[in-house]
DNA sequence: CTGTTAGCGCGTTCAT
DNA sequence: ATGAACGCGCTAACAG
């Protein structure tokens, strides 16, 4: 019995396929295949016909079709938990970048969006070959699940785990520096505004400001847990007002809360850094346009996204897992709300 | 000739297959469907035995092996210029979050990482039901090869053409409102500051620009063609300083660039809005944090995504192509360094 | 309620 | 240099 294809007699409207493309040419299906793919080498007459065809019919592969034949995505997927502030849009910009240069299409999936993020990475899981998690984003059900299932993943800004890569930007040492940094204008009453156990880097930019004042003979404050967002830092900066915590230095835990908290400070006649200093992290766009600059870290967050991508690559390849964290350096980037003139 | 799924007797490392997983479950195929679809309806042992086996293998479906034989991606596309800025990353969560909850993926393309656009675009047609593009970002060649493939295209901040909807926010009057409110000022040497001919929002932003002044009476100046970056705006606040330009007022055609201005020529010692006022478009949020606020206009951004994702699924539902495009109403935001208090 | 089977459109040997 | 035929894994009739 032969394929419907070639039985068939009425053309079908909806889209043209391999098939009306090769009998529009005069040639078989492995011809308009070669041609396309660029594979094998074809007479050129042929293939100017097959050409012409495609696009006098305007052919459209389907690459559900192809990735069925060659038993490959040629995707990855990434998840992330949302794209407001420039870190995770830079992050996916160098992402989507170096997927491109290897020829994989990028599935994106936000987190914060949906109701039910287990069935999302497993729905995502269907139409890639690798996927890269943001952080803690994914359920760890599902990330063994697809490890059962040998599809690659690694982590961004997490921590290695059994079969699950992680690339990460440093973050204790820089802390340690920051911290130490502050510390140095003589600060005494420093407090880490962020909680340590929304994430590994969160964690790990508390270590750091442990560290500094451990290396200075000094105690470090207990954490003020609070959320990252701008709400939570312009929340703490009230209860700051209302004397609630006492306190000559902020290392928020990033750049968003810092921007809070200092510009609610601000419009309550409070200086910065005079009464107070604060500093952030992640160096974003706002943090060179307030008054004072803000003190903050940079890190080379396109790279990230491009290594994760890179890494999610050579897996599917088949490259081994590795089994410690890819770390890329940050940078202390000394402004002036830090103390500094 | 059977299949070889059921004569091939060594079982195969790579990956579950239904096939596994229903001879694992004593079941067929269908059956194995038929539960992980929950379709019709299968006795709860049957059932409980599928989902067992499905989880002993680690099963994950193949979207691919899906996506030929119900003849739909599921998947949307979209097609963005890059993230920097919350513009771009605002529009994409609107379009993401929509499309989950109508059970599309998204594959996202950046058009300033690629050299070669056209191919990117191509490519991505081969793996998504429709596309959504930002602006001129596709080349209308491609767009049409898609239209002649029967692909859904709809055109964000752009305009309808033969077959391609639009959706888009309002510019024209929101431009002749905020740039009458800068005249109502009293400001009578405004300048526009963006190059109208970059795409058909800024042009009709120029226009109510122009508006506004016929509106009074007067003469708008011609526009100062720039392009919408940073350094650009910093390049062109140079200029006014050496004198090349006479203004009392700008208008600048997005946030970055009055930002990037305005804050170029207070550091050099000039006053906003004492000596000159200055405006942008899009309401990003650096332009709450400076000083003096940046009067801007807010755009539905998020929802403007979700607009287009929202066409895209009614598109490939089969509903008929819009002639008109949908427009979305804007909202003017006062803030002072237009001169109000 | 469950199993059989025919495609979905493409890549890919294997002949020629 | 080109064509014929098979299989990738899944859904959807159609039987039973």
């Amino acid at each position: 019995m032969a394929k419907q294809h070639q039985v068939s007699p009425e053309a079908k409207p909806a889209g043209a396929t391999i098939y009306s493309v090769a009998e529009r040419a005069g040639v078989s299906i492995a011809t308009v295949s070669r041609v396309l793919q660029g594979v094998a080498v074809v007479a050129e007459t042929t293939r100017q016909k097959v050409l012409r065809a495609v696009d006098e019919l305007g052919y459209v592969p389907l690459g559900a079709a192809r990735s069925l034949a060659v038993r490959h995505h040629e995707a990855h997927g990434l998840v992330l938990p949302e794209l407001s502030g420039p870190y995770y849009a830079e992050l996916l910009m160098g992402f989507e970048a170096r997927a491109a240069e290897l020829a994989q299409s990028v599935v994106l999936v936000l987190t914060n969006s949906r109701t039910d993020l287990a069935a999302a990475v497993r729905q995502l899981a269907t139409r890639v070959d690798a996927i890269a998690v943001f952080g803690a984003a994914a359920t760890s059900h599902d990330v063994l699940r697809l490890l059962h299932a040998k599809k690659p993943v690694v982590v961004i800004a997490g921590e290695p785990r059994d079969q699950v890569e992680a690339v990460t930007a440093e973050n204790l040492e820089s802390a340690r520096e920051l911290a130490g940094h502050v510390l140095d204008h003589g600060r005494r009453r420093a407090l880490f505004v962020g909680d340590p156990d929304s994430g590994p880097d969160i964690r790990d930019r508390y270590a750091g400001f442990v560290a500094a004042h451990d290396d200075r003979g000094l105690t470090a404050a207990e954490p003020v847990r609070v959320a990252l967002r701008e709400a939570d830092g312009a929340a703490f900066a009230q209860e700051l007002l209302q004397g609630e915590h006492e306190a000559d230095a902020l290392m928020c835990a990033n750049d968003e809360l810092a921007l809070s908290v200092m510009t609610t400070l601000q419009d309550a006649g409070r200086t910065v850094p005079g009464d107070i200093a604060v500093v952030g992290w992640d160096d974003v766009m706002t943090s060179r346009y307030v008054r004072p600059g803000l003190t903050t870290v940079r890190q080379p967050v396109h790279e990230l996204g491009a290594l994760a991508a890179s890494r999610l690559h050579d897996l599917v390849s088949g490259e081994p897992v590795r089994t410690n964290a890819q770390t890329l350096p940050t940078q202390l980037v000394v402004r002036s709300s830090c103390g500094c003139p």
